[in-house]
RNA sequence: GCGCCCGUAGCUCAGAGGAAGAGCGGCGGCCUUCUAAGCCGUUGGUCGGGGGUUCGACUCCCUCCGGGCGCGCCA
């Protein structure tokens, strides 16, 4: 449809129909128009000023089908379209039903998204979210465009801290490690810290029960193990209360036997050598100052060295065209130093590697008024557990005041509540700082998570009442409302915004889309009633409309990782 | 000192060459009608400062200021 518009405004502006069709841009209010030309580069060929070439073009050009009117507005030519832009996007909806939204530019590449990556033995904290969503939303988005995903979840499961938690379940059984939470092995790790900062030995202590576990010391590795299934089995619990699935859970200590071998390599290539008694890749060729350490003095592995073995197994496995890794631009430095290892060692895939970081979430602490990050002034840790049960605690007493009657209240309150938080997460630029505040996040209402949700529980109130289904065959030329193209408008733009969210590895970009057409339908919903309007084809129209609406939202909200609730 | 990210309405943020926006807050309206978790109106801006490129800069370049983070034996 931008393509015939081209060729219209291209014959009568005597341009190239590419250059014609790349200038055309969506007008900032509906009202303007579906599309705009803007005139300027053809006003400074033509030594006219923009606004009289706008209106030349304007008193040219011809209404017919697919274009309704043609109109000048200052330096503008504005295009409004009949029908049969209405009729190609509701089309769509219906034929594609599940799978608007997507495309196949990913067709035959497999990307693998590394993510999450929470430690063992400790709590998920409340800012786990980011790494966690912003990746599971780019699993399920670039899997919708077409690409194979790996997900993969990279446990921070191995290195010397282990050593305290070792130290401190000594003489346990693996059973009665078993029997215990997250919580208080963390509790058990921190003290062990704490003892280490006042008594070296403590420190010495921990660092030989690590050692004994990296030979395989059988008693050590069952207790790890013990460790191990304790803290996944929390974590599955939150992974499956956020709907969020890996391809592969494999912790750091996957790798470990790959290591020595790894680092003989490196070292007989000449790549790696000995700086300061550590083993170091040198990256001042590659404009990075600091050099890569990939084995301490001691002889310890380090993360680096995990991350190289890790790609490189990868590589093996899935045969990846590209690799995500979400973590915070903290790390920045330490990944673009690893990739530039592994484009040392020659293989093709490196330039596949990407950083996708994120900025810290800093939170409010009500009581010292002030951002902190990731823990409170007095140094508790805000855990994810606590505020999404907080949050769903809020949407059950929402909807005990507003729906007393609704069946599977706490079920629905779970998706709303947990929407909230994760919608929150998503909606804004990835590489901003979060502020992460109670009242904010845990709003219920204006640009949410249950703004969308409440949109799509409209959507599907009406066909509960409706009696009918969509039909392609509805008029599509009764919904000329300002309302209902406003609808129209938005449902067009939403394959391009999961589009760029793929490339730009940027999920916010769907969220806006969702809230932008959740507005769009709220006020058509308010303006215009669907049914029991007097006319059958009206109504047959509008239930189109709504279709749309309904399939678009929910599609958006599963790629963001959230529900979407029927009722509410 | 070097490097990366961020400065847009009171607060939280979209907009990334082309017509300054949203949510919250404040003020005022709209429920006998498909869910008011909604809708409408109003309030509110030297787009951090200064240069440059351009017909045109919140957007690109330079510089300064402010904030966050990182800079060999943590992850």
């Amino acid at each position: 449809m931008r393509r015939a518009v081209a060729e219209r405004i291209a014959a009568a502006a005597h341009v190239p129909i590419t250059e014609a069709e790349e200038a055309l841009e969506y007008p900032p209010d509906p009202a303007f128009g579906d599309l705009a030309f803007p005139c300027f580069g053809l006003a400074k060929a033509r030594r006219a000023p923009p606004p009289k070439v706008a209106a030349d073009l304007a008193g040219a050009l011809v209404a017919s089908p697919p274009v309704e009117g043609w109109s000048a507005a200052g330096p503008y030519l504005n295009v409004r379209l009949d029908s049969s832009l209405a009729r190609e996007v509701l089309g769509n909806v219906l034929a594609e039903d599940a799978c608007y939204g997507g495309g196949s530019e990913g067709a035959g590449k497999t990307v693998v998204v590394d993510y999450s990556a929470p430690n063992i033995g400790k709590p998920i904290a409340f800012h786990h979210i980011r790494s966690t969503m912003i990746g599971n939303a780019l699993v399920r988005i670039l899997r919708a465009r077409g690409h194979r995903v790996v997900g993969v979840n990279h446990l921070g499961d191995w290195g010397t801290q282990f050593g305290y938690l070792l130290e401190a379940l000594a003489g346990k059984t693996p059973a009665e490690v078993r029997a215990k939470n997250v919580r208080e092995l963390s509790a058990l790790y921190v003290a062990g810290n704490e003892r280490a900062k006042k008594e070296p030995a403590v420190e010495d202590a921990a660092r030989a029960a690590f050692a004994r576990l990296e030979r395989g010391d059988p008693g050590s590795r069952a207790l790890w193990e013990a460790c191990r299934d304790v803290s996944l089995r929390e974590f599955d619990r939150i992974y499956r209360r956020l709907g969020v699935t890996f391809e592969a859970t494999t912790g750091e200590s996957f790798y470990e036997p790959r290591l020595a071998p790894l680092l003989a390599d490196l070292e007989r290539r000449g790549i790696a050598t000995t700086s300061q008694g550590a083993l170091v890749v040198d990256l001042s060729a590659d404009g990075i100052a600091t050099p890569c350490l990939l084995r301490k003095s001691d002889g310890a592995t380090l993360y680096a060295t995990r991350d190289v073995a890790a790609a490189i197994y990868r590589a093996e496995t899935y045969g990846m065209e590209q690799a995500l890794y979400l973590t915070d631009q903290g790390q920045s430095l330490h990944f673009k130093q690893w990739f530039a290892v592994v484009r040392r060692m020659g293989f093709g895939w490196a330039a596949g590697l990407v950083h996708v970081p994120f900025g810290v979430l800093l939170i409010y602490d009500e009581a010292e008024k002030e951002w902190t990050r990731g823990k409170t002034r007095s140094g508790r840790v805000v855990l994810l557990e606590e505020v999404l049960d907080e949050s769903v605690r809020r949407a059950r007493a929402l909807i005990a005041e507003k729906n007393p009657a609704l069946p599977a209240a706490d079920a629905v309150a779970e998706q709303v509540g947990v929407g909230a938080v994760v919608f929150n997460d998503l909606k804004n630029r990835r590489e901003k700082e979060v502020r992460f505040r109670f009242e904010d996040a845990l709003r219920f209402d204006g640009d949410a998570g249950p703004y969308v949700q409440n949109a799509h529980v409209r959507a599907c109130g009406i066909f509960r009442n409706a009696g009918r289904g969509p039909e392609a065959s509805a008029d599509v030329s009764l919904l000329a409302e300002p309302e209902a193209r406003a609808v129209v408008a938005q449902l067009l733009r939403f394959p391009d915004a999961v589009a760029r969210a793929a490339r730009e590895a940027e999920p916010c970009h769907v969220a806006g889309s969702l809230l932008e057409i959740s507005t769009a339908f709220h006020r058509f919903y308010h303006e215009h009633r669907v049914l029991g309007g007097g006319d059958p084809r009206v109504e047959g129209a509008r239930l189109l409309l709504v279709h749309g609406v309904r399939v678009a939202l929910r599609n958006g909200l599963g790629l963001l990782g959230l529900a979407a609730p029927e009722e509410m």
